[in-house]
RNA sequence: GGGCGUUUAGCUCAGUUGGUUAGAGCGCGGCCUUCACACGGCCGAGGUCGGAGGUUCGAGUCCUCUAGCGCCCACCA
């Protein structure tokens, strides 16, 4: 910066600094160059803990653009952030940068052209091709976890550019990344002690699976859609006596993996034939027909195929109903090679299921379908034609084929025990604006199993976990070796368990590495631990926790603010913050949600390089808290155009009320006398009072509005009314009055206005004021005049 | 199937315990370039507040029902 901004002893005072043409190119450059030379936001850890108000920031996803719905959200926060400040509140304000995960690795691929393959060796010497290739080459795990962290370095410059010429005044000493050593230790350190008290167990179970990802998801993770299906209706007879059931299914191709069939108690039609036996065509298995109280008398012919696993009501009902299991869909989301006649795989027709088996193996789901229907309908099994239909069914969120349901083992997090009180955790939190509590409430009750933080990928935190290998060279995944917490973080694939030596890697007798990873959420729901230093810092850690705000926006409810009041419930039995504020959507200028398949989203730097940042800020201000708004151009034009306002207004202002080559003084008390400036006074304290109350509720949108408000009238009339008495209309009061309250009204204005447009009020500041408007304290009523409250 | 939100001027939205002729901006029409502001100022037209019923002296605001739109959740036979 130049020689001016040393010191503000030196600098002139009074219109000296008042430009002839103000304008508002280069505010963001030079302020936000200034605030942080001068640390302006940096948070004092010297502060009472009662002083203190953090925010968990979220971290956004660095792997790909910033989107203007970040702007959106993120000026929420800022904007009450500034407000508290200047409430004199020690604002802990960290940003942090999700680089961890799924994300990351697809950017990684598409931008350098590698694909990952876990079974190379690490080469020291590689470089990434100049362009991506046509046929990714495939490299090393830790050269692919390298490209990772060198291009999400790259990002976060990016998005930190970004963030400050949108004005986020966030100390950014206290940046994080949900990759970095500090937080994986955070993660490992929550991991093992979850592990050692038994809150987090590995076991074998079915699990979502994503064929293309090949790896497991959550139950967070999923979404339906809608997709076309067809009705089979399958002839099965029965086992001893004549006679058969018709069963509709829409997967076929499962049929070999039924085990048995269901129908509802109260079920007239099929009472008589529980307890049992029919066969399925075919493959000539003898399955039992059970009933069940999820079997729907309504849904085809009203009697269901269990097959392991078609979906997650075959999940329940093989589990209450004790089922055996005979998987036939693989990792690779292709049939599985079964033995027919083996031991699980009785049949009255060995011979014949292995044929017809033949047919299906190595398929994938979709071929394996069409070719059973042929051989279905060749046997006369299949009764009619298929039955077009639309359906609802699970994909994972990023996924671009149906989830499958795999055995698989897996690291749980027990969330299902803690229903109860996550809902009471859930009343108990403070909800801007409450309704959003709904979401939450609903997500929790429809839990229906527990956690699954593994993930078969490669970049993320891994599991501090290490498995012995027994004489014969299998892992013993029953006896985990748990990392000590003082070596954390760790990398099983490297590092060596305490006793072992990296020779006996892989070997009888030694041991493996946990080859998974966490998922992203695992590490994510540790934010407020991992900038508030927990284990680390623990003095900073008792200041900032539980902090006061996590602001998000309500897609991610179900995930990132749920996983984080779990870790925080067992962790350290309290909520992670004492209130949410919950950020509507952007949707594109038609009202469409924006997505990158339709083309439609808007990114914020061009918008911020034609309106500039105040303008972009306030038209994300007018967006009420939950609520979701469309991109509007107009309303930044608007905003500019207050921005532009503020400027002029205030060098009008300024000029009548100060003296070449003086500062401008506080008025004293008792100064407006006159009944016109009195008035003005009045209702501003009333604005002081609403945007209080506004803000303190996190209502930015509601303090803005009324300041707005107030701040065109009083350019309209009240500059108006001040010129025409300055130039010395007879029978007005004298300019002693108007002065007084012009600079009381100026000073408050202005403040009212930091949070919202940080820019131009800063600028406007320092014509005539020391130090940063952002520092400077919230107006109140009293500083108005002690008559004007009354 | 369950739940939440929303419906006010052509468009985007305010309207906080029910109270005089329902507000703003954009857009539209007109006027104004003299000393804060043309990246501007001023003036104007424009709405039976989704629909029906109810409570009340009085309803955009409260209650019941209902319709449209959006979203969340739900076991995909």
């Amino acid at each position: 910066m130049s020689a001016d901004t040393t010191g503000s002893a030196d600098r002139p005072v009074g219109p000296a600094r008042i430009p002839d043409k103000p304008g508002l190119e280069g505010l963001e450059a030079t302020w936000s160059a200034r605030w942080q030379e001068d640390g302006t936001y940096a948070f004092d850890r010297s502060a009472r803990p009662d002083r203190v108000f953090s925010i968990d920031t979220p971290p956004p996803t660095v792997s790909g653009s910033l989107h203007i719905g970040h702007v959106f959200s993120y000026t929420h926060t800022d904007a009450v952030a500034r407000f508290q400040r200047m409430r004199g509140r020690a604002v802990f304000y960290p940003m942090g940068w999700d680089d961890n995960g799924l994300a990351t690795e697809r950017r990684v691929q598409n931008y350098f052209g590698v694909r990952c393959d876990p079974a190379l060796p690490f080469d020291p010497g590689f470089l990434p091709p100049d362009e991506p290739p046509k046929d990714p080459v495939s490299i090393s795990r830790p050269n692919f976890v390298a490209l990772c962290h060198q291009l999400t370095a790259e990002d976060e410059q990016v998005f930190e550019q970004l963030w400050r010429t949108l004005g986020l005044s966030v100390d950014w000493s206290l940046a994080y990344t949900t990759v970095s050593a500090p937080a994986q230790r955070v993660s490992q350190r929550s991991f093992l002690r979850l592990a050692r008290r038994g809150q987090v167990t590995q076991r074998t179970a079915p699990t979502l699976w994503d064929v293309d990802f090949r790896t497991a998801v959550s139950q967070a993770e999923l979404e339906d859609r809608e997709r076309p299906a067809s009705y089979h209706r399958l002839r099965f007879p029965r086992a001893r006596e004549d006679g058969a059931v018709d069963i509709e299914t829409t997967r076929p191709e499962l049929l070999p993996a039924c085990v048995a069939v269901v129908a509802h108690p109260e079920d007239d039609r099929y009472r008589r034939l529980l307890g049992t036996e029919v066969v399925t065509p075919l493959f000539g298995v003898r399955v039992p027909v059970l009933a069940h109280e999820l079997a729907d008398p309504d849904k085809g012919t009203g009697i269901a195929m269990i097959c392991t696993f078609g979906d997650t009501t075959d999940v329940t009902w093989w589990r209450e109903l004790s089922l055996p299991t005979r998987a036939i869909v693989g990792r690779d989301g292709r049939l599985l090679p079964v033995e027919w006649g083996a031991p699980g795989w009785e049949s009255d027709a060995p011979d014949r299921a292995a044929g017809h088996y033949g047919e299906l193996a190595g398929r994938t789901v979709k071929q394996a379908q069409a070719r059973i229907v042929e051989e279905l309908a060749e046997e006369g099994a299949l009764i009619g034609e298929p039955r077009p239909i639309t359906h609802p069914v699970k994909f994972y969120e990023r996924g671009e084929r149906p989830l499958e349901i795999v055995s698989s083992r897996q690291w749980f997090v027990e969330t299902l025990p803690l229903r109860d009180r996550l809902l009471a955790r859930g009343d108990e939190l403070h909800w801007h604006p409450p309704y959003m509590a709904h979401r939450y409430r609903a997500w929790v009750e429809g839990l229906n199993g527990d956690w699954n933080i593994s993930r078969q990928r490669f970049f993320g935190v891994p599991f501090p976990v290490w498995y012995p290998v027994d004489g014969s060279g299998e892992a013993v995944f029953d006896a985990p070796v748990l990392a000590s917490e003082d070596r954390l973080p760790v990398d099983p694939s490297t590092d060596v368990p305490e006793g072992y030596t990296e020779a006996q890697r892989g070997r009888p007798g030694g041991f493996v590495g946990d080859p998974d990873v966490m998922d992203t959420w695992a590490t994510s729901s540790l934010t407020p631990q991992i900038a508030g230093g927990w284990g680390d810092d623990p003095d900073l850690f008792a200041l900032v926790f539980p902090m006061n705000l996590r602001p998000q926006a309500h897609d991610i409810i179900r995930t990132w603010l749920f996983s984080t009041i779990v870790r925080s419930e067992l962790e350290h039995d309290s909520l992670p913050w004492s209130d949410a504020a919950i950020s509507g959507w952007v949707l594109d200028p038609d009202r469409k949600k924006m997505s990158k398949s339709k083309g439609n989203v808007v990114t914020p730097l061009p918008l911020l390089e034609r309106h500039g940042a105040d303008a972009v800020r306030y038209w994300a201000a007018s967006g009420r808290p939950g609520t979701d708004t469309a991109v509007d151009e107009g309303q930044m034009k608007v905003g500019r155009r207050l921005a532009i306002k503020v400027l002029n207004a205030s060098r009008f202002a300024l000029g009548r009320i100060a003296t070449e080559g003086a500062a401008v003084a506080t008025p004293a008390m008792g100064a407006v006398t006159a009944p016109i400036d009195r008035a003005m006074l009045a209702r501003l304290a009333v604005v002081v009072e609403e945007a209080t109350a506004a803000f303190e509720e996190y209502d930015y949108a509601r303090a803005l509005e009324r300041t707005e408000s107030f701040f065109w009238s009083f350019c309209d009339d009240y500059l108006e009314l001040v010129k025409a008495r300055s130039y010395g209309d007879a029978g007005e009061p004298g300019p002693a009055s108007a002065q007084a309250a012009l600079t009381l009204a100026l000073s408050a204005l202005l403040r009212l206005l930091a949070p919202i447009t940080p820019f131009v009020t800063e600028e406007v500041w320092s014509w005539w004021r020391d130090g940063s408007i952002h520092t400077a304290p919230w107006p109140t009523v009293s500083e108005l005049g002690p008559s004007i409250a009354e």
